[in-house]
DNA sequence: TCAGAACGGAACGCTTCGTTCCGCTGTGGG
DNA sequence: CCCACAGCGGAACGAAGCGTTCCGTTCTGA
């Protein structure tokens, strides 16, 4: 956020600011492979040594907060981007859309209970959160009866399940996979939806740690 | 399998046959929650000591493969069970809920790579896999255009991947998502499906390590 | 020219975990 | 009525992995 210039100037603090970006997008990458991967495969990733780490963050604890806040940051983006779309059907599945291509919960799934939330991090979930029901409340007319918001959390959660061999093939398939999902969100059969809807308590357990 | 009597049998030989059932009921249990977790954990919650493991199985991989392999036999089962069944469409969706109840998805993505499959694995999950093509074929006519057999496995998937703080719980709300997928499977939009289908090749890639 | 910012990577110490081992107990066949 | 031993509990061991620190090196920008 500070860098006063993202990639293109010389010498040894272009480089720095270079780093700066490789490594949290390495950082990305590899804990989205795998959220219990060493420090020291960020590093390989990004190409620099473990001390150009080090220097960044205190500790392990404090990158996976970042990826994990920027990640929360990107969900808000979208679902604001999404708010200005005027069909409310259409914003729905654009906004699931985005979010499951950046991968954004997956991040949050995985990563969580690994460190402990800033007080920030827990207004900007909040803040999602508002936003996400107002997107839903929109659409609730196109929406299957019964249907409740934190539904939504399990349908991306079950989007982020979905793992192949390369991330773009899994870019794909997840697109499929939302197309079905929200096909069964908006039609409406005759049968009632079984058991208790989900509750936003049921869904933030993961952040405690058990 | 080869257990005299399940339980009743009283004395030392009735203790070790109670503690057979309570190793592989813990076994489940532990593993289910956690894939990584320490052998240890497993004897604790079946309530025996370490050794009452070692007893019984060489080491922590032949008990990943004996409850990996029961899951499998069981997801067999399930679909014979299915293709009892007359109507297609009843029998495709009973078989994707028992499965999803059982847990039997779970144990296969989460201990997949943990263990080396031996030969009679590999016959039972290409039997598995006769099964299901043979309920989703008959199912076909009532499926939306474009799904394929291995669409399946994805749908599994994203069910296995629902974790809500109690088993029970999540048993509920699986199948109140399994409700939404095969409603989207079984309604057809006018929209085609986005994507190259899944393909068998891609879905196996988790059986051999990285 | 040179102080020091930035870095690479070896080394350290700690934790975790699979496995082994030893000593104890209850039992069931003789 | 015994006692050999199946069955077991849990401490102990050794290996592996990982977060963090530290030291030597390089290159820059004033």
């Amino acid at each position: 956020m500070p860098t006063p210039s993202p990639s293109a100037l010389p010498g040894r603090r272009g480089q720095a600011a270079r780093n700066d970006g490789a490594i949290l997008d390495a950082a990305r990458e590899v804990f989205l492979a795998d959220p219990k991967a060493p420090i020291a495969a960020v590093a390989e990733r990004a190409g620099v040594g473990i001390s150009a780490l080090y220097r960044r963050y205190p500790g392990k604890e404090d990158l996976l907060r970042k990826i994990c806040h920027d990640g929360l940051r990107r969900y808000i983006a979208e679902a604001e981007t999404a708010l200005a779309e005027p069909d409310p059907t259409t914003a729905l599945r654009g906004f699931l859309e985005r979010v499951v291509v950046a991968d954004v919960h997956s991040l949050t799934i995985n990563l969580a209970g690994t460190f402990a939330p800033t007080p920030e991090m827990d207004a900007d979930a909040m803040r999602a959160a508002e936003l996400s029901t107002e997107l839903f409340e929109r659409a609730r007319p196109v929406l299957r009866e019964g249907i409740v918001v934190d539904d939504l959390t399990l349908v991306l959660d079950g989007c982020a399940a979905v793992r192949m061999p390369t991330p773009d093939r899994t870019r794909e398939i997840r697109l499929r996979y939302v197309e079905v999902l929200f096909t069964g969100l908006t039609t409406d059969p005759a049968r009632p939806l079984p058991g208790p809807p989900p509750e936003a308590r049921e869904l933030s357990w993961r952040w405690h740690d058990t």
